[in-house]
DNA sequence: TAGTAATAGTTAACATATTAACTAAATTGA
DNA sequence: TCAATTTAGTTAATATGTTAACTATTACTA
């Protein structure tokens, strides 16, 4: 039986744990969830963003995303917009004060995060951002998406 | 604005995205959830652990645990013992059901783990861990936890 | 030793995750 | 062109995460 504690997934799990209530300090500031700052975080970038794409943006899944929108809305940062083009598409888009957000949120969590990356070395801080690419990847290429192939929450290997 | 789809929460949770639907393949063909599995993964290697330290060991909030623990009893896999010498301590014990399982799925989880092994190579994995390991704790040092502090779900850093 | 604080566990209220099913709109192909 | 399929989004049911408050015990202290 392998260790438990040091395995990979308890240790994102712990790493998580201990990175993010310095983020979610900043968000409940702004009565925000870190989820609903995600999808924020990727409208500021890309206004008016299909549903799915910012599921797979924000690596939220769908479902918990349509609730996470609706909150959103409900507290006047996002509106949804059904496109003329393709009537099947909503495009979450935001508000005034949606865009008004980003300039008191952002510089709060970018020194968050500089308080994060001094922690360790340059060298190790790549090092980890890349063995974590790698391992995402080479988990999603394992499984075999060619064109049908949705996201995050994907459907696991088979293992027998 | 930093990058974000490549900031360490995203890789993150992304990498967790990656590795989590194998395991939990597994846990489904035992009727067990994510989180059912890693008290029994604890339980395994101590059983009749208190409460509060299972939440500890599995990382997992006290207050989804009386539920998880709640639902683990309602099937059978454990039972709560309350101690006579603090009656405060909710001890969670096995079942013979809850230890029977422990044969049947710890070779399957372990082969589960060892595909992901090999996706890197040793160096990259040990480094990995290790800087995942300094930052958590170095987090956590920094939060000024002496003698009051509970683990994981911890108070954040006050930044301003 | 009474009064207070600390600890273990739980409950409550709300937000999110997970999986499956479902609707409407668009696409495909015989 | 129409039936079958696919895609975008949503709903539903259940499990878990997050934060705060609350109960029962125990420990501490004046």
């Amino acid at each position: 039986m392998k260790p438990f504690e040091t395995s990979l997934p308890m240790m994102l799990y712990r790493t998580l744990d201990a990175v993010m209530p310095a983020f979610r300090a900043i968000f409940t500031q702004f009565d925000l969830t870190e989820q609903q700052w995600r999808v924020l975080r990727v409208l500021w970038e890309q206004d008016a963003t299909p549903l799915l794409a910012l599921a797979e943006a924000t690596l939220l899944p769908a479902p918990s995303l349509v609730g996470i929108v609706d909150r959103l809305q409900r507290n006047g940062l996002v509106e949804r917009r059904r496109s003329e083009l393709d009537r099947r598409v909503v495009r979450v888009c935001l508000t005034a004060s949606g865009k008004a957000l980003e300039a008191q949120v952002t510089p709060l969590v970018d020194a968050a995060y500089s308080d994060l990356e001094v922690l360790v070395t340059d060298g190790e801080w790549t090092a980890l951002l890349q063995t974590l690419a790698k391992i995402a990847d080479r988990v999603n290429s394992g499984s075999r998406h060619s064109d049908t192939e949705c996201g995050h929450a994907a459907h696991a290997l088979q293992l027998t």
